[in-house]
RNA sequence: GGAGGGGUAGCGAAGAGGCUAAACGCGGCUGACUGUAAAUCAGCUCCUUCGGGUUCGGCGGUUCGAAUCUGCCCCCCUCCA
């Protein structure tokens, strides 16, 4: 079975332009291929994550990534599946946000046989008139509007600016196919479109012929987007999202996404994933936790993805006596009212929501629950405090 | 540039001088039931020193009293140019 037989086995194609040509050059490990990540914030999170592991993927086949990472397309913004106009960013932003890329992107793909580029080196000192003569006759303009990636924003209104980001993704593509021979595209299915244009730019000023393929989103069962609480997105920088908060994250997910997470987004073998298939419903939760434990490993380590099955194992077990729990240390400690203490470790994020909680008897400390919201807390060492049912804080002093 | 419509809590959406900290739905949180799932049921969902305080795009005005009336400004949508 090459690695497009696999790809598909396991879901991830979502479109391809040319099923054949693809298949080849991917299963003979001659694809040049690039994927683009935009800095828009200075971590990557689980939407990235399918991206970054198809790279690895399509890498340990043979093919050789580019990376490419959209320094210049970061001051545009990319409006496919926005509702809003992005808020635009400075440049020291953008430039922060690519070193963070950088470091993330090492635990998954092989520099040494892989290209990084930035996309800013040749957008950003590009000659407008001489641009627009270059690429413009070849984009219609009637054909762009009709695009699906456009249409969400014909009512809430699309500004120029945006506009162009087909245009300049379509651009790199071309760019890249030229200095480096990159022959295909991978990315999210909403890009499609964008991707597109690329390939047909190319046709057009080359006569050649390009790829595009994008993969699945991974959507839940109810088809909203993975990755985001209500809190914001899943990250994969452990400053931002915890391991511990990422493994429960996947840990909690619901029955019915169970397997097609562990198909798209782990590296267990399809074997094993078949014999998983055919397990008894009471085996579900086993399923999860590998899925939380192999995703962990994956973002954060072996070691860390331990420490967060041992801790979750420990506190749903009842039995709180573990090291690796979510832990914060108060320095000065003086005895608080347990309302201010719940502020002070942003377990709420004010006292009215803290006395609330406590109403509703949703906090205990050291497994005594709760009832008066003016409780004083002594720390010894360390106490437990359990907020609802899921979350866990050990507090040192 | 002209005409019309609009901006209300995380989102959607009522309210059109006091009874409104603002209906309802979604989302979120807590509790019950469970399997750290789903579904279901109940409660909660601006802040507070629990006296009150600050909110309905922004800044002023009218009024005993304004999300509601008014002036200007900003932003969005539709049609015309």
């Amino acid at each position: 079975m090459g690695i497009y037989e696999e790809l598909q086995a396991r879901g991830l194609v979502a479109q391809v332009t040319d099923e054949k040509e693809i298949k080849e050059l991917v299963n003979a490990g001659k694809a040049k291929f690039y994927i683009g990540f935009d800095p828009t914030a200075d971590s990557l999170h689980v939407g990235h994550f399918m991206a970054l592991c198809l790279m690895k993927r399509l890498q340990d086949a043979g093919n050789t990534p580019v990376v490419l990472i959209g320094g210049g397309t970061g001051h545009v913004g990319d409006p496919s599946g926005r509702s809003d106009l992005r808020q635009m960013m400075s440049k020291e932003v953008i430039d922060h946000n690519v070193d963070c890329f950088k470091k993330q992107m090492s635990r998954f793909i092989d520099f040494d046989r892989a290209l990084v580029v930035n996309n800013a080196d040749w957008l950003l000192n590009l000659n407008y008139i001489e641009f627009l003569r270059d690429v413009g006759p070849h984009f219609s303009v009637n054909n762009m509007l009709r695009a699906e990636c456009y249409k969400q924003r014909m009512e809430k209104g699309l500004s120029f600016l945006e506009f162009n980001y087909m245009i300049m993704q379509a651009y790199d593509f071309y760019y890249l196919n030229q200095k480096y021979g990159c022959n295909m595209q991978f990315g999210g299915d909403d890009q499609w479109s964008n991707m597109l244009a690329g390939t047909e730019l190319i046709r057009k000023k080359t006569g050649k012929d390009a790829y595009a393929m994008t993969i699945t989103l991974l959507l839940n069962s109810e088809g909203k987007k993975m990755g985001k609480t209500a809190s914001g997105a899943v990250w994969l920088d452990a400053n931002k999202t915890t391991p511990y908060e990422f493994f429960q994250y996947w840990r909690n997910v619901d029955d019915a996404d169970v397997m097609k997470c562990i198909k798209l987004l782990t590296f267990i073998s399809l074997d094993k994933i078949k014999e998983m298939e055919s397990w008894p419903d009471n085996r579900i939760n086993e399923k999860k936790e590998i899925l939380a434990y192999e995703l962990t490993k994956l973002v954060h380590g072996e070691e860390e993805a331990k420490k967060s099955l041992e801790a979750a194992k420990s506190l749903f077990s009842g039995n709180a006596n573990n090291e690796n729990i979510p832990s914060v240390k108060l320095n000065n400690y003086t005895p608080a009212t347990i309302v201010d203490l719940l502020v002070a470790t942003n377990l709420c994020s004010s006292k009215s929501e803290a006395r609330r909680l406590i109403e509703q008897g949703g906090v205990s400390v050291d497994n005594n629950k709760i009832t008066d919201p003016n409780q004083l807390i002594e720390i010894e060492e360390s106490v437990m405090i359990k907020k609802g049912k899921k979350t866990f804080l050990r507090v040192t002093r």
